[in-house]
DNA sequence: ATACCGTCCATTGTTAACAATCTGCAATAT
DNA sequence: ATATTGCAGATTGTTAACAATGGACGGTAT
């Protein structure tokens, strides 16, 4: 009845998270060219698995294509940096409440995400960093608002996740979730909600 | 300069909107599965593109695909409905707003927009009817606020217009555009504003 | 020197064959 | 009768070859 832990069932989503950490986590950088063939050699499969994951990543926002040429990493829009902060607290409001109503037993997972968490912030592993960081929030969306609200907040938080790496200091954003998921605990859902958009900024 | 009327460069896109059409416009329910196999003899194309164009909308919130098993039509989230509703004003007055600062030149394709709505809700014409309201509504978007703003304004869009044959009357959402160009015309963004509202909800 | 034009090369777009996976049904054992 | 197991068909996932496109480079005419 559990939804098993197997992470990853195709390549294509092996690829795509891969791909998706490497940016986030500024590895590759802003423009920076990603091409088929090269990446398709240096995961040691074949080029159809790449053109799915880079499509995917594209409609994400996290990449853009251009005809015959390739796709790059997005260059964020600063214009609407403000406009996507405010959509990504409704969206992750509402989720919070619906969570709080419904999903009480969310804890253990935050739990151990928040323990995971710190560690790679200790090691400054940016790549794992970036994965619990966005783990906590999908959960909550996930758990709170279902695959719908899912499908709108994605490339909302990875327009905002774009320039993570010089968002702020890493423990300054594992210790807004560590309180998050106190007020949670507590049963506190206004404490939480705010907790949350001090993390959402 | 200016970028070429040619709408559909590759295949994909030719699928892409074609099938977004088709959903949109009520000619496949909701659950409805779409088998690469009969649509690539349909469109008689190889299944490559096919599989693009279903990777594409899956991620634009039209499909949900599950392992090994295909895709189906979205059944869209009552729940989140309003929530979603509220995500699309923010993204729309934002970008109408732009829109006023440095867009005036827009006036040209809303006329020709309007009319080619007014004929295609005349003929009943439900596809033609979808493809030219979103038309209008990306025109805002992608003028006022820029191509990462499209990004995130098409999962909400698509989420509000799955269920579209049962929104209301044809020609009152025909009327609504009408008032709000009509506003652009005179300068008048807060008239503008307001009746753009008017036809989001 | 400069503008134009054609060839070449790198890269993406498309195709068709092959492999892996899932569902439903029927045969079998308990 | 019921549960289980294995086969068959359908469907998606993956691969590798082929086609088409776009940009860079160099030659040629003015």
């Amino acid at each position: 009845m559990e939804k098993a832990p197997i992470v990853h069932r195709t390549i294509r989503e092996q690829v795509v998270t891969h791909l998706r950490h490497a940016v986030l986590s500024g590895e590759l950088g802003e423009g920076e060219a990603l091409r088929e063939q090269p990446l398709a050699r240096q995961f040691g499969i074949s080029r159809g698995p790449i053109r799915d994951a880079l499509l995917q990543l594209t409609q994400e926002g996290l990449l853009v294509a251009e005809q015959n040429r390739g796709v790059r990493v997005r260059r964020p829009d600063p214009a609407i940096r403000s406009l996507v902060v405010g959509l990504r607290r409704k969206i992750e409001s509402f989720a919070l409440s619906g969570l709080c109503r419904h999903g009480a037993e969310a804890l253990s997972f935050f739990a151990e995400n928040l323990a995971l968490f710190q560690a790679a912030c200790r090691r400054g592993e940016m790549t794992e960093v970036v994965e619990h960081d966005m783990a906590f929030h999908r959960h909550i969306v996930e758990n709170g608002g279902g695959a719908d609200l899912v499908a709108v907040w994605v490339p909302v938080v990875t327009h905002m996740m774009l320039p993570y790496s010089r968002h702020r200091d890493l423990m300054d954003s594992y210790r807004e979730h560590e309180a998050v998921v106190e007020a949670l605990r507590r049963g506190d859902e206004a404490a939480a909600l705010e907790c949350l958009l001090t993390n959402i900024q």
